[in-house]
RNA sequence: AUUCCCAUCGUCUAGAGGCCUAGGACGACACCCUCUCAAGGUGUAGACACGGGUUCGACUCCCGUUGGGAAUGCCA
């Protein structure tokens, strides 16, 4: 039984999104589940489309997530010497050949086929080698598949594949301009790095067969497969621009916790009985590839949100903290005046499905109040509010500095409510509206705590003022 | 066109032939709680794509149909 390996390889062509994300953390809940070792390669042998702030914004999602590699990254480009090594090899002896067609010709055998109603692959024209070409002339090289046959694999969440070797052509495993193709590649890198599970995206099905091919070819063990399915937006479509968010870095600027995003991407094609919460450590231990759904799933931001707020609900207020500072960053609050932040995540946790909302809703918290959310005041400011703003000003003036907390404030105004022989939501509502200037808060004990003695009572006065001149 | 893959509530899933009168979660709706908004609690509606087999018995196994998806690149 060998350690098990497993690794995340990304092309750089653009930002990671939801559905690698999904597969790289398949791949490494692998790993870790076995005690084996995760490997992060960069597959960046497409020299025209792979570009260094993509390389970077994968990195910055693999370490947002929490997503840690073992080895690496490594990266294609630099592997260009092996990869041409076992090609000299190969065609050494035969297990590869040159190509000299031309692309015209074989644009030209393509349309052939598709008009016979044939499956469009190149047709061996090379072959033989007795063309009348010298390795000089401009060629590709191509791997020579099997001819007989069937390859045959046992996918660990598709079950059993099997497709006939004529139904596989002869690949280009070289460019003519000499750099080496990624079907070639991924198997080289692969058994180099002693890769025992690739576990990757469904679009790959199709290319095992071929890889299974050349491994044999190489001399190599074939390792085991896992494809997982794609996710789809939430309209069923095919993921894409237009479905919003996509991006990995784009859920953190939107208010999500790594933990939330993981947790909903593996139940996002998983499940484990009637649970939805997991840890990490749970994920772990109880993640299994082999339950892992067969078919695409459809991504759903309104569970995803659910999820978020679980998160933002449960975790430590502190490390929740730590995140929403970005927040109130980028939204320009100065929290350095007001209550620290982990009391505003008690405060605001519940009615919080991000942090991009829980900053926006803490302005009050920070800034002057000097407006007034017009629908709540002329709701509950009426005639008689302005008795009950100055009996509460009366009675909280009353209450020391020191006893400034929710439960002994809580006190005090059930208390008025209690003398004044009306409902809480006579007094907390203009209380609210005073100390927020809008009518929805948390609970006004714990809103007039945070707000702090000196602001609550000025806050009130100046309502008193603005909202009720008399 | 061909090959491969897929198919349980609107969505994510549980289901390894009898445990299924198909369970849970999100969402929806209703009620409770309540100083607002939430959170929380309780409840309601809601699915095995279709047709054939196999079997004493199919959501589960096989075949087909339909509907999706992928591949067929000198992209990855």
């Amino acid at each position: 039984m060998t350690a098990v390996k497993t690794r995340f390889a990304p092309s750089p062509t653009g930002f990671l999104h939801v559905g690698g994300a999904r597969t790289a953390l398949y791949s490494w809940l692998y790993a870790r589940h076995h005690h084996g070792t995760f490997v992060l390669r960069i597959e960046d042998t497409d020299l025209e489309r792979s570009t260094q702030p993509a390389i970077d914004a994968i990195i910055e999602s693999m370490q947002w997530l929490g997503l840690t590699w073992d080895e690496g990254p490594y990266y294609q480009t630099k592997r260009f010497d092996r990869y041409n090594e076992l090609i000299d090899q190969m065609l050494a002896d035969g297990r590869a050949y040159r190509c000299y067609c031309t692309p015209e010709r074989l644009e030209k055998l393509r349309q052939e086929q598709m008009a016979r109603g044939e499956k469009p692959r190149y047709d061996g024209h090379c072959r033989c080698g007795c063309g009348d070409h010298s390795p000089d002339e401009p060629h590709c090289v191509r791997f020579r598949n099997p001819d007989e046959g069937t390859v045959h694999f046992h996918d660990h969440i598709r079950g059993d594949v099997e497709i006939a070797n004529s139904e596989l052509d002869d690949l280009v495993i070289r460019r003519t301009d000499g750099s080496p193709t990624y079907n070639f590649c991924v198997v080289v890198d692969d058994m180099d790095m002693g890769i025992t599970h690739v576990i990757r995206g469904e679009d790959h099905v199709n290319n095992t067969p071929r890889q299974i091919n050349i491994y044999k070819a190489l001399g190599a063990s074939v390792p085991e497969f896992a494809h997982v399915s794609m996710i789809l937006g939430d309209d069923g479509a095919k993921l894409s621009k237009r479905h919003g968010a996509v991006s990995v870095m784009q859920y953190r600027d939107d208010g999500f916790l790594p933990e939330a995003l993981l947790n909903y991407l593996v139940r996002l094609g998983w499940g484990s009985g009637d649970r939805e919460i997991f840890s990490l450590e749970d994920m772990i231990s109880l993640f299994d590839i082999s339950h892992v759904s067969k078919s695409a799933s459809a991504f759903d931001t309104g569970k995803l949100r659910w999820m978020n707020r679980q998160y933002i609900m449960s975790l430590p207020p502190e490390k929740v903290a730590a995140h929403l500072e970005w927040h109130m960053r980028d939204q320009g609050i100065d929290f350095s005046r007001g209550p620290a932040l982990p009391d505003l995540v008690r405060a605001l946790a519940e009615r919080s499905e991000t942090l991009k909302d829980m900053a926006a809703q803490s302005r009050y918290f920070y800034e002057d109040v000097t407006e007034y959310d017009p629908a709540a005041v002329k709701k509950w400011i009426k005639a008689g509010t302005g008795e009950v703003l100055d009996r509460a000003a009366a009675t909280l003036a009353q209450v020391a500095p020191e006893d400034w907390k929710a439960p002994a404030l809580h006190h005090a105004l059930e208390a008025l409510a209690g003398e004044m022989g009306i409902g809480m939501g006579k007094v907390g509502m203009p209380l609210r509206i005073a100390v927020t200037g809008r009518g929805v808060s948390p609970g006004i004990d714990v809103t007039m705590e945070l707000v702090g003695r000196e602001r609550t009572l000025e806050r009130i006065a100046r309502a008193r003022k603005e909202l009720l001149p008399l």
